[in-house]
DNA sequence: CTGAAATTTCAGAAGTTTCTGAAATCACGA
DNA sequence: TCGTGATTTCAGAAACTTCTGAAATTTCAG
């Protein structure tokens, strides 16, 4: 590897984590190159920095594009491909999130849903399916939560993080003032439209 | 394997997917079928109901005790010990994303710092410093959203994540009174203190 | 078309993870 | 103390993933 120390380090650590995020070391590294990379960089200049064969430079490129998490350039009167990572972080953050969902989530939730759906045999089915079904709803909740959100716009989105928890005092102000027309215990499901409950002692 | 069709069906698919999860196929499937038993399993049933070795059990077990997931179980009179799992999937979510906040962003994190406390050589990493800064900003803004967010009661947060991207119509009441005394964009910090005049226009 | 450069594919070598059965260890009652 | 049964450990077998170099394919200028 043939790298100035500080792009090494970071290089080599993105490697090592790759197995944790579910890409291999050369495709973290990879990655990793690219994102500190002020240009673009064909395959060949990757191989060459990172130690590796070209086969594998061309395997893990290909699965960084599955990923969607790599842009190709070209040069004029350059033929080779040049990759590169988008500059905006947030981005970044979109895309692997919704990479992560499709992947990690989705299959999943059409598993439970299509169990859900199953006639149950005995009471042991029928317990299962309770589970399932709690299971199912919180993965619902967010899903829905983050459909909603991934359409805001980046400046909104990080808005929306750094106020963190403190939106919750919005429900508290919602809850005092609801509770005045609607003594009790309702479904929590559509706060929104001002018919949360319980709770007092916010601060 | 030695299990009702429809367990089986869930217990298979958390297999296929303990992989894409960090975790490997035992490891998912055990957990799976705690999740779903009525009643607390022992090693030799779990053994059992998979079809693996016993030895395979006792490993994977201790994964998943690695990742806080299961919870030990004794029976009177009877000296084996019984796993399950937390039967709030709230919580089960939360030990979840904490432990892969540790294992996946918290070393990450760490290292991003460590790099950018170094001086640069040159232009080359000035550059890359930079890119490492704006991941590392990033990354704080959501681990502190997250650890802003995990505090609140399970009740309060599923009002959150219902209310979803409607959260902004409060920040854009905000933008607009905070834009009469100050001419441009701020910092969006503070906004907890502009509450009750929101969400008028709802719906 | 031809040929040179870039890229991809692929069989199998190298490396890693997962799983097992056998042996070691532990926990407890008699 | 010992014996019984539960549990853990561990070396190596089996399964799987990653990586390479060689060969095949693509691309494009001349």
């Amino acid at each position: 590897m043939n790298l100035p120390p500080l792009v090494q380090s970071f290089v080599l650590h993105f490697g090592e984590m790759g197995g944790r995020w579910g890409v291999n070391r050369t495709v973290g590294q990879i990655y990793a190159l690219l994102y500190v990379s002020p240009e673009p960089l064909c395959a060949e200049e990757i191989a060459e920095g990172l130690g590796i064969s070209r086969s594998n430079v061309s395997m893990s490129l290909r699965e960084l594009q599955a990923w969607n998490l790599v842009l190709l350039r070209h040069i004029p009167d350059d033929r080779r491909d040049y990759y590169t990572t988008p500059d905006d972080v947030w981005l970044i953050l979109r895309v692997l999130a919704e990479e992560r969902k499709k992947r990690e989530i989705d299959p999943t939730l059409s598993v439970l849903r299509e169990l859900l759906l199953q006639t149950p045999r005995d009471d042991a089915d029928r317990h299962a399916q309770a589970r399932l079904a709690e299971m199912h709803d919180m993965i619902e909740s967010l899903t829905s939560w983050y459909d909603d959100v991934k359409k805001l716009e980046t400046e909104r989105l990080v808005a929306l993080l750094s106020l963190g928890a403190k939106v919750t005092r919005f429900l508290e102000v919602k809850d005092r003032i609801t509770r005045f027309g609607r003594p009790r215990k309702e479904p929590l499901q559509d706060v929104s439209k001002a018919e949360a409950k319980t709770e007092e002692g916010g601060g």
